[in-house]
Parts: structure tokens; sequence; C-alpha cells
DNA sequence: CTCTAATCGAGACGGTACGTCGCGTCTTACG
DNA sequence: CGTAAGACGCGACGTACCGTCTCGATTAGAG
């Protein structure tokens, strides 16, 4: 067996319950406004407990949307290569879309920094799948173009264009991927 | 006469100092590690004298961001229309290089977000100044994504690739105009 | 003027309310189960305004403790040299009583060392007001034991004998004094 | 059979350990300072095992005090009766110096009061072998103020005088007792 | 050149959240 | 299948900072 053993099925549940609360409490207000306490209430655990997993509140999020970069990632970066890009990146509007409440809390508040940075690190370490750029751009800084340009589309279409559909969307950002790989 | 009052000289000597005391602060710590009585302290003014003149220590963060970008605005914008773009670019970099310290605190930390949105702000302020885009870019994000990606190539300079010259990284920020502008 | 200058006359008045509410709680539970939450609620003061004044819940129970002992002290050492042992202890047990719940409460509970030390101090710095002693008796010990022995008197009255009257209890320390006096 | 079945072998064997442990850390510090963590540490059995010998660590302290009083009062108070009361004191004091830093760290700390409590109790239980008194004392309270004099005493000694011999200390104890038989 | 009002220094205070520590219970995974 | 290992709930602690409040002392700038 080479399976890593895995934890605790309590710690399990716990933190599952802990990322699960904080997503909630997203909903409502923004990351800087949610204390510990709110969160470990909101997961019916106690506050202690909270630092038992996690350092932080920072530290919670950033498991929170390691899981939820992921899984975009998923979804779109293998279209990229594959199929085309238009497919892609109307699959990643597509699933921001339906996930609207939690992105909007992502890219909104104070912790949109945080947010960039592990965006752009997921993405560097699939860099094999992104595509060929533009021969005058240093490659270690074409990923966070194309990430910044990404976020910056989407945080603008949730924050003050959330009327344009996903189609829209995505052909913005296309077009904008096109220009690059000309 | 339709100059407004200035207000009192000991009014404009304290926020200077304050202004002063939180750009010095910021070459030290990110800007959530510095506290109102740290920055009064390097003010050299008395701690509740800071909330006679700002209500919390972002807004003096915004008054000095928006000295800085307004700065920075006024000695490149003017010259995209006129001369070159190329010469703006530069010009914008070699003044970050310049200030180097302060623009690194500025894009670093968990402020970056405002930053941000004052700098977008500024030039939306100022569009009439800014170079026509791409007939399927929406005018409305224009500014923003050209901002955005601006600082972002600005950030990953002072960040992660210190080296590099400002021509460099003026000439990248060049060539990105260039496309949108073809 | 060779006073020294009263501290804020709100400082004084918190700790008074402070000292104040430790003596109403401690006529409800022991000292041990008294939390600093507990006081503050009772004095009517924010919590964290109690470590402004008081490092710890020990430290305020001193304060009370000394003023507590220096009334005590202050109504009946004098008696000892001028008038009678008698009258003196007598006048101690009578006060005691006034203040039943009071000293039950410095005296029953795991603070009673520290009352004791206290006690001790306050009666060596007068100590020249104190009767001299049989010459076998190291006099840096005397003041501890007569001190202990009254201690000891008095919590066994007010503990395990609360049937006995002043007049009882005055004889018996009465007694002792005399014992060592001879 | 009319002997107490003696507990598992085990049982007393981790109770021992316990004891020892406690002991052992009262060498360090105070006891209010020691945790039951520390104590199961030291004494190297699992952390809930502890309570399933003592619900607290005050338990175990009165566990190990009520051991070392036992010892320490079957040695001398026979010698009381039988001897003289001079063979008796000494040999407490030189029992109490040989066991000097279990001693100090019984009579040190806030723990004091236990210590007492349970120091009365095995003499009241032994009273049949408590010396006469004198006429006006209550013989409820002559062990209470024998027994304080005794650990004020001790106390004083171990405490502020370490430098005086375990001869002078029972000539001491021994006068007062004197005092009280005549 | 005063006089009046705004500004400033100083610091006590109420309050929120933090992160830590220790206790004692309860569960789980392992031998 | 019983037990150590340790996750967990709980409650108190002491800290850091916030923002408000009062009270004097100082100083600007208008008359």
């Amino acid at each position: 067996m080479n399976t890593v053993t895995q934890p605790d099925r309590r710690i399990r549940k716990t933190r599952k319950a802990l990322r699960l609360a904080l997503q909630h409490l997203l909903l409502d207000k923004p990351f800087e406004q949610i204390t510990i306490r709110d969160i470990s209430n909101e997961a019916d655990i106690a506050y202690t407990t909270f630092f038992r997993h996690y350092p932080d509140k920072e530290a919670l999020l950033s498991d929170l949307a390691d899981d939820e970069i992921s899984a975009l990632l998923d979804l779109t970066l293998p279209m990229f290569s594959t199929e085309s890009s238009h497919a892609s990146t109307l699959t990643m509007c597509e699933h921001v879309h339906e996930n609207e409440r939690l992105w909007r809390a992502l890219l909104a508040g104070g912790a949109a920094g945080n947010i960039r940075q592990l965006f752009v690190s997921q993405v560097e370490m699939r860099f094999d799948q992104w595509p060929t750029v533009m021969e005058w751009l240093p490659p270690e800084i074409s990923a966070t173009i194309m990430c910044g340009v990404t976020l910056d589309v989407l945080t603008w279409w949730l924050g003050k264009a959330p009327d344009k559909t996903a189609e829209e969307i995505a052909g913005i950002l296309d077009r904008f991927f096109a220009l690059t790989a000309s």
C-alpha cells in the first residue's frame, strides 16, 4: 500500500464543516468582517478547536479557495489544449456563474490579493498545459498576466456587469487569449 | 475669489506628517500590520488626533495613494496622447523605479485591492486622455483591464523580477497597449 | 506642600469599585472561583480595564486585604501599648465579628497564605508597637508566630466555632499573649 | 478476614508513580504551576489515565501529603508521650530537614492551606497521644494552635532562616510546648 | 496685539477579537 | 477487545487595538 494514512475521520469532518461555514458566511459579508467566532459558531464547533486545524482564518480561506480554484482549473484547463480556447473559457465562465456568490466573495473583499496568488500558483504548477505565448513576453510573467486579466474580467463581470451572459464574458476572454497567441 | 479657503496651517501640517509617517512605515511592514498607534508615534502626534483627520487608516492610505497615483498619472498620461506610448510607459516605469519602495508597499500587501480601485478611478476620471481601444472590448472595462495589466506587470516587476530595467518593463507594457490599439 | 499628587479621580473611583466588587463577591464564593470577568461585571467596568489597574486578581485581593488589615491594626495595635492587651484583642475580635463575612472569605480560601503574609508584613512594619517577647524567641520570628496564632484562632472561630463570643476568643488570645510576655 | 482488599498491583504502581512524579515536580515549581500533563509526562503514564486514579491534582497532592504527614507523625508523636518533648521535636525537625525540598514545596505554595488542614486532621485523629493542655484552652482548638505554631515555625525556618540548625528550631518548638503544658 | 475658537496632547475607558492554556470527556484507531 | 493516544468542548486568561470621551494647554488668525 502506498496510500498516505488518512487523518482521523473526526478531523476531516471538522475541517469540512469549517470550510463550509466560511463559504456560507462569505455569502453574507466580506472576509475581513468575518470573525473566527462567527466561523466556529456557524460550523458548530468550539472556538478553540478552530486553532487546532488552522492557525488563522487566512489559512482556512486558502484551504477553501485552493479547493475551489482546483475545481475550476480541473474543469477548464484540459479543454484549453484538447478542444478550443472558446470551449475552455465558456466552461470557466459558466462554472463561475453557477458558483456566483462564492466567487464574488473570493474576488471582492480584501482577500482578492491572496486569491490571485493562489490562482497564479496553481496555474503555474500546471504550466505544461498553458498555451504558447508571444515571444516578446517573458515566459515567467505570461501566467501572471493571463490570470490577472482573467480575474480582472471576472471581477468586473460579477461586480459591475452582472447582466452580461457567460458567453459574452467568455468571448472577451477568448479574444484576449487570441491576441497573445497570434 | 473662488479659491476654497485653505485649512488651518496646523491641520495641513498634521496631515502631511501623517502621510509621511505612513509612507515611512510602509517601507518596513505591510499595511495591515501597521497600527494607528504606530502611525501617530511615527508622525509624533497624539493618537487621538489621528481620528480628527481620518476616520481610519484606510482613509489615510487612500489619501496617500491618491497623491502618489495623481503624481504618476500627471506625469505619464499627457505624454500618451502628445508624444508616444513608449515615452509614456517608460516615464511611468522610471517614476515607479525611483519610488520603488513606496510602490512595492502599495502593490504588495492586502491593500493592493484598494490601490487598484483608486488607480482605475483616477484613470477613468481622465478617460478623455485614454487611447481608443478595440471595438469588441466594452468601453467600461477597457480602463479596468489596461490598469489591471499595468499593475500586474508592475507588481511582478517589483516583486519577482527586480533586475529588469525600466526600459524592458516599459517595452512589455508598450507591446500590450499596441495589441489593443491595433 | 509635601502631599503626593493624588492619582486621577477616575482611577481612584475605578479601583474603589473593583475592591468593593471583590469584597461583595467574596461573600458568595471562594476567591479561587471568582473570575476577573465576575469582578469587572460586578464593578460595572470593562473587563480589559481591570488589567489597567491590577495585573491579576491576586493583586486586587492584596490591595483589598491591605486596606482591611490596615483598618484592623490601626484600630487595635495602639490599644495594645496604651491600654491593656485585653482591650486590644477584644476590639480586634469585635471588629472581625462585625466584618465576619469578609474575614471569613479572607481567611478561608486558598488565599489565606497571601493574607498571612500581608498581615505579618504590616505588623512587622509597626514593630515598635509590638510588646516585648520572650528572650529565647528569635525576634525575627516572634511577629510571625504571634500573627500565626492570632489568625489560626480567628480562622478556627469563624470556621468551626461561630457560636463563641468575641469575648471568649479575645480571652484565649489574651492568655496566649500573656504567656509569651511573662 | 478483616483486611480491606488491596487494590490491583498495577493500580498501586501507577499511583505510586504519580505521587513520585508530583514530588519531583514540586522541587522545581510551585504546585499551582504544575499541570496534570506535567505529572503524567513525568510519571510516564497516559494523560487520560490520571483521571482514572484521581479526580484532580489536588486529590493527588492530598494523597502524597497524607503519606508524608503520616510518616512524620508516626516518627515523632510516639516519642512525645514515651520519651521527651525535646526528643520528639528534634526528630521532627531532623526529618523535615532531610526532606527539606519536599517540605519546602508543601509549605510554600498556595497549597499550604490544604496541608495545614491535613496536618491538623491527622493530629486530631491521634488525639489520645496529644499531651494535656492548659485548662483555659478549649480542647477542640488546642491541636489547631499547636499544629499552626509548628507549621509556622517550620515554614519560617525553611523560607527565611535556612541557616538555623534542626536543634535550634526544635528548641523553639519545645519551649512553646512547655509553655502550654505548664 | 489681544481674544476667541479651533487644534492638539494626554490618557482613562468601554469594547471586540484574538490566540493560548489547561481541564476533563469522549472517540477512535491500533496492538 | 481493551486501552493509549488524542480530538474535542469548554471557559478563563491576558493582549492588542480600536474608537470615544474628557480635560487642559497651546496656538492660529481675525478683529
